[in-house]
DNA sequence: ATAATAAAAGATATTTTTATCTTTTATTAT
DNA sequence: ATAATAAAAGATAAAAATATCTTTTATTAT
């Protein structure tokens, strides 16, 4: 285990997929996402029903169907597909796992912690899925592997 | 979850809590332990099995038996007890679960999250389960609830 | 030696996460 | 209308993490 779960790396790297594949306007199947991104074709369905209800990608069925982004889905901040999938917990949970963060009663971890946790925070909130994929889309960056 | 294995929240928590109350140069038992950082006391068990084989904790059996620490235990940084039970993923995987982070291959995320990794890193390699203590010593600090 | 103590070790159970397989529903093209 | 397509939904399975209970071993005090 990192610092996400496996269900939300999957969720994270299907989106930055999408995002990349459907630029153009078309849509992009199951199969493509699971392949393009190395993850189980099933399990991946299961994320992306989750992420369709949460408006963080959009979907289609039938011929020509399949997942794609609209412009709005592409300012959102990564916080919000990590949000859907793992909860709040890294952005405000203890570092020790005490049952909440406080100032009032701090865990030994506490200050040197709360710092990551901003650092964390700004990360997946300041940049948009879009600007994330910027380097994808110059074939800088990778999904797979 | 969140940054940390739930085994391995429990792990640092009895760590420092062992460390605290064993400044003075008594035991302490398992039961106390468990109270003490509110854990699973047979769950607590197997995962203190597990630190002192390691030599993160030392420990006794028989009457006026228990845990402990001697000065180089206390010494260690908080990163040995993270390694012995969540492993080295925190400390060099990528992000987006990438089999392997690289610069040559990098993901989306690994710029920005590489210097969160730097960070987690130093605070727990730079600061001994010592140090973290101090607060806690003081009465600052704290490991339960 | 014997009994009491406390961790170590072993066995089992529960819960959560991850993964797979099947059926249904909506949409499109013929 | 019908057949083909692709996601949604439902059911089940496997694996990993977390939790509990029992037995054994080492140590100490009597
Ligand atoms: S109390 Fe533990 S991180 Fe704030
Ligand atoms: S490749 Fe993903 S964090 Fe480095």
């Amino acid at each position: 285990m990192g610092i996400f779960s496996k269900t939300c790396e999957y969720a994270m790297r299907s989106v930055f997929f999408i995002a990349h594949r459907t630029s153009d306007g078309k849509k992009v199947g199951i199969k493509e996402i699971s392949l393009g991104i190395d993850s189980p074709e099933h399990f991946l369905a299961k994320i992306l029903q989750s992420l369709s209800k949460q408006d963080i990608v959009k979907s289609a069925k039938g011929p020509n169907g399949g997942f794609y982004m609209d412009e709005a889905n592409l300012k959102r901040p990564l916080a919000d597909v990590v949000k859907a999938i793992d909860g709040r917990k890294i952005f405000t949970g203890c570092g020790l796992g005490l049952s909440y963060c406080s100032e009032i009663n701090p865990c030994p971890l506490h200050n040197d912690f709360k710092i990551i946790r901003e650092k964390i925070t700004k990360m997946l909130e300041e940049t948009s899925i879009e600007n994330f994929n910027e380097n994808l889309n110059l074939g800088i960056t990778s999904l797979k592997k």
